[in-house]
DNA sequence: CGCAAACTTGATACCTTTCAATTCAGGTGG
DNA sequence: CCACCTGAATTGAAAGGTATCAAGTTTGCG
């Protein structure tokens, strides 16, 4: 049996979907009639730029992206990390210029989705756009979470808030279990991500491992103590919204 | 003529929409025959409550409101400033249980919407919704740029960032001009929108003005050296969506 | 097998926090 | 009209968490 990459594109944003409610099978079929174009990239390549005005939508189908801002001086901050399921820039639908860049961690395959296609969606299809909709405010709790923890909290607490997060999100959807999870970021990711130094990072790493919360090697993260180390972050996940999966 | 402040409040609306598009008579009834109840606040009062599943959405019609979220051991992080046409709370239309409070921060009139109105409003008009899921994407927007202060900035950056961001966005509103603006906020509000202590916060003022950036004094914030403190503070104002308003 | 990227380590500097008073400002009541 | 009161702003001194800078040392991969 051939590999049917588009299809699996759209299954896999119907299967998002419906992990929040049940779709009709109009819906279904609307979404997956949607026309993807499905592109295999390799690590590190920006998808869209700051500054850009996307035509299209991008859907991760496999492996991690993340958003980012770069500022004078070379620094840089990441705002977010995408996995499977995830369309970090369907804020373009409506919001004509980007402000961030978004790019590839891993090797990884995105299926672009026409702005009009999404627009005609949306417009037929009240529920669906709800869904969506619900989805980039999802995005902004995430981003709220990260602004307690930059603001609020030591650089213990935020790594630990964040592999908390990354966890739980993989688990969703499928890609993590039994404390296991890729985590295939590097400590420079992590520090620019975090708001921190790479040499910080990686001494608060030695100290994990050193108290046993937790090992990281080889780009997978085994959480040795989640309890110890969700209530030290202070790691609540009712802000993720996942609780319709448990049910 | 006897003030009418439940229009007042929906006018608002409209106002605010319009100046992203035009709306057409249709739309603009829409809006206004939203039943609004108008209530006048106290400074530092909740209106909503982490944990708490609103049946209404919030409008600011006058005064300031904030965002925030508690710690352990009483620590703050405000995440947002609201002031006249925002409603910071639109997104209890699609994430029934809230993961953060709101607050006035001044006395404060505000005009609750039932989401059943909201839903249906959205459901009819699709333009309005779109115009109400943009005006979430802005306010992530916002987000990001937050953190990238907190991340990246130093603490002379972060003040002097939220300063501009503050004034444009009053200035759009017609709160604002030459370089004058309300700012209602205490040194230890700043603080915990910034992720700094409210000494430093006091500290990093009084270079600010011992180099004639800015004044403040009486809750008003006057900017007494636009272009120094904008480019020092790598404020860029794009990510706030405001160009439309110019045109 | 060898190179480049990623990770470690050590020593030092510094921005920001802490803690603890003290001063100032605006609103209130006598 | 002034003394009083409370929240806000200011100051000083010292500690601390992170950043910097500058080497090493691994690891992964071609």
């Amino acid at each position: 049996m051939p590999f049917a990459p588009d299809q699996h594109a759209t299954t896999l944003l119907i299967r998002k979907l419906e992990s929040i409610t049940p779709l009709s099978d109009e819906e279904r079929q609307a979404l997956e009639s949607l026309p993807v174009r499905v592109h295999v990239l390799g690590a590190r390549q920006d998808i869209v730029r700051d500054g850009d005005r996307p035509t299209h939508c991008c859907l991760v189908v496999d492996g991690w992206a993340c958003r980012y801002k770069l500022l004078s001086q070379g620094k840089r901050q990441i705002l977010s990390f995408h996995i499977a399921g995830d369309i970090p820039d369907l804020l373009s639908l409506h919001v004509p210029t980007m402000d961030h860049s978004l790019a590839t961690v891993t090797n990884a395959t995105v299926a672009f989705i026409p702005h009009e296609s999404l627009q005609a969606l949306v417009a037929c299809h009240p529920r669906l756009a709800s869904l969506l909709w619900r989805d980039t405010l999802i995005d902004a709790a995430i981003f709220r979470e990260w602004m307690v923890g930059m603001g609020r909290r030591s650089a213990f607490e935020r790594i630990g808030h964040l592999f908390c997060e990354m966890y739980v999100k993989l688990e969703a959807m499928g890609l993590a279990g039994d404390y296991h999870c890729p985590l295939p970021l590097t400590q420079v990711d992590l520090a620019d991500a975090l708001g921190l130094t790479p040499v910080h990072v990686n001494r608060v790493l030695q100290e994990m491992r050193g108290r046993r919360l937790l090992e990281l090697r080889r780009r997978t993260l085994v959480i040795e103590a989640w309890d110890e180390l969700s209530t030290t972050a202070e790691f609540d996940p009712r802000y993720l919204q996942l609780e319709a999966r448990a049910a």
